[in-house]
DNA sequence: TTGAACTCAAACACCATTGTTTGAGTTATG
DNA sequence: CATAACTCAAACAATGGTGTTTGAGTTCAA
């Protein structure tokens, strides 16, 4: 949502409006991946033909919204450092990420049913390169197994922390729990023998 | 889609039509988990009404298709030898159950939006059980970890099975691959040190 | 062979959601 | 303060799916 150049400047109160849309949006989408416009707009406190003032379209909004989630995450994950022994730094990769997967994972849902699935992997990029090369850097170290390509290892950290997710949802884990279960189970998945 | 005791015999034909729609149904969720019914009927060779007849929402026939699918993969499992090493057995497992989860994955998808998470919970029991108790028996004699919950473990066989198959949908894995892929990341996850 | 079970296409009512238009009111900004 | 930007509720059209009814035809089964 960053102003073209030299577009006429945005009022202060339309920046406003699309932020809290923008934070409705996400938080509606973890609810249910399925909200309606209306309902976004409400919890944002706007009316309906403001929003699509601002965003033409559903899929519009869900790219926006999609968009905004995976900058953040990227930038949290761009604070962290990434030398050093490898699996210390996927532990803390895990730990960094983690919460950001469980609340955005219903969006990803909406995001798959919405968006074509090339759009998808381009607002994935930053994040899942920064995984992968971790990963190849402990593949090529020897800390982690080469008998898998590390396109797999990258898919099983997503898969698991999905899986997390949804264990939580289900009141068989605590929230408190999680990144260290995950880290515990990933490190010994990924270990070189 | 047992007859009830004393109840008029299903014609022949209404039968056929019965299981044709019930095939249609798991196939065209395969491919899509918010198909429409128009589209399962016409798979099935059926007309719309005819659907309708057998199956009075698209509620009660996810949930046929659900029960169909987990009563065949309970079978599957049921005939695999459940005794001898834990890990050569989970393998056997693994081989014989990811296929399955493979084929009915966006039936999942779709059975969450319409059937209660209760509902879902109860059709899954047989299969779930029999994975639980293989891991349990398996950490009592210390071939798996102790460090993590049983369900963490079935939590996580559960999500590596459906990353295998997302990997294979976006073309980075081979189907052949998957089984000895999931088992070379759970075996080494759930090993006991 | 006869009646009940079953099938079917066509047409229907229904409902939720998306996206648009209008026209009057409000608010930022120069 | 004047103007352009913005907001809003209400009402609208369009879409697409669900579930039902009808009435005529077909097929099974005793």
């Amino acid at each position: 949502m960053a102003p073209p150049p030299h577009a006429p400047a945005r009022r202060a109160d339309a920046q406003r409006n699309i932020d809290a849309i923008l934070d409705a949006a996400v938080e509606s989408f973890a609810r249910r991946p399925d909200t309606t416009l209306a309902e976004i707009a409400k919890a944002a406190g706007v009316g309906r033909v403001t929003l699509y003032g601002h965003f033409a379209s559903r899929a519009d909004l869900v790219d926006a919204a999609m968009a905004r989630v995976l900058e953040q995450g990227d930038a949290v994950l761009g604070s962290l450092e990434l030398d050093g022994d490898p699996a210390e730094v996927l532990e803390r990769l895990i730990t960094a990420s983690w919460r950001l997967i469980h609340q955005s994972r219903s969006l990803l849902v909406a995001a798959q049913k919405e968006l074509s699935s090339a759009r998808i992997r381009d607002l994935h990029a930053g994040p899942a390169a920064r995984a992968e090369r971790l990963l190849a850097r402990g593949q090529s170290e020897g800390v982690f197994r080469s008998d898998l390509p590390t396109s797999w290892l990258v898919a099983t950290l997503h898969s698991v922390l999905h899986g997390a997710a949804d264990e939580i949802n289900a009141g068989r884990l605590k929230p408190e729990d999680a990144a260290r279960t995950v880290s515990l189970t990933i490190l010994a998945a990924f270990a070189a023998r």
